[in-house]
DNA sequence: CCTACCGATCGGTAGG
DNA sequence: CCTACCGATCGGTAGG
């Protein structure tokens, strides 16, 4: 309990005879990106509460002590699998808005639209799913951390929506319809299946036509 | 720690023929409806896997083992706290429509919008939410007579739809839209604060106006 | 419905 | 990162 901690505690973590490792495994920040990676799709599928530390180490070929090197605690991970979530999206977001010029809102909600479909619905795309569906499961200070990175996303679409209500393309609040907008989107990943769907594409197509008007 | 343990023990913590119950304790359809409630509270909030049946058993005042009496497992009691909302919710709904005329699309979708937000947010409405966000718990026989529910209650959309699409209120494809607007009402559960958002009615309101064209 | 209990699982840790 | 382990909790049950 005191705050003294033994100089050399930690520093042979690596080294000292260690025996080779396959190109995957060779170093620290790779292992950690296969813990994040395999705890995405478990948490995705199973949910966090019924994902064990146990099955995430037997995933990438862990023992079951190990994840807790690369993370604190369980719900750090969590928090973790979350941010990198967030940050692929915003990429994403901000990458497809460069395509588009600032005084084109019908062409920028259907680029913020596609790109959220991907985000949530691209294959491999685990991270956001989880972060929507797995959001109680963080203490205050991950959730407020969380909060401010979806603040940051839906920032993009404010402006959007206001030039849209503002040309009459939109005729409901631009607050609510924002919240209600990505809720339909959301909730896609309850229902969408790849093999069955509508490609992305046609999704945004149905989207666009749903909520924006003609003029 | 041998197994024999004083006879005399705790038996007497209400003494022998049973201490007269109150009203509320009464019968035992009554007792598992306060299981119920408790449970769908306690699942709505925390989770089904974070909400121990010993917590449902204190919300109670039954002891850990008694929900078992009731309930043979813990998804069994799950099922039956979404099945008691889905039968609610079918019933709201059929009575809303009761009120319009067949020949009334426009005032048909809002009656059915304004039902589903009376559902999903209306006070001590946990039992619908639960099923949206718990869905993963079930067991495949549970999920088939849930799905079975839903998709009873679904089908009262779809005529509304397709006479809106007929009628030109509505561009998108009508199976689309359906799922893109159950989401968008849906996903209000994770941000309706009835302290701070709008009333059901301006919800209405907003979505009648965000999805239906004016013609 | 209560009592007393079991077997299993789980997050997490010390120590190397 | 592995080994060996702990304390806690949990769903569920027998027997009354």
């Amino acid at each position: 309990m005191t705050a003294v901690v033994s100089p050399s505690h930690e520093e042979h973590k690596r080294a000292r005879g260690r025996p080779p490792k396959t190109e995957d495994e060779r170093d620290d920040g790779n292992r950690r990106h296969q813990l994040l990676t395999a705890a995405a799709r478990l948490f995705r599928r199973q949910g966090f509460d019924a994902t064990s530390t146990r099955d995430i180490a037997a995933a990438v070929g862990m023992h079951s002590g190990s994840p807790f090197y690369h993370f604190k605690t369980k719900d750090a991970l969590l928090c973790a699998v979350m941010e990198e979530g967030m940050h692929a999206a915003i990429a994403r977001q901000t990458k497809a808005l460069r395509g588009v010029q600032a005084d084109q809102p019908l062409g920028q909600i259907r680029r913020l639209i596609r790109a959220h479909f991907e985000t949530l619905l691209g294959p491999g795309n685990d991270f956001v799913p989880v972060m929507l569906y797995e959001h109680r499961s963080l203490n205050p200070g991950q959730r407020a951390l969380l909060a401010a990175l979806q603040a940051d996303y839906e920032a993009a679409w404010t402006p959007v929506l206001e030039a849209l209500h503002a040309s009459g393309h939109l005729r409901a609040p631009v607050k609510l319809s924002r919240l209600f907008i990505l809720g339909a989107l959301n909730w896609s990943v309850q229902w969408f299946d790849r093999k069955k769907s509508a490609s992305l594409d046609e999704l945004t197509d149905a989207v666009v036509a749903l909520f924006l008007k003609e003029c």
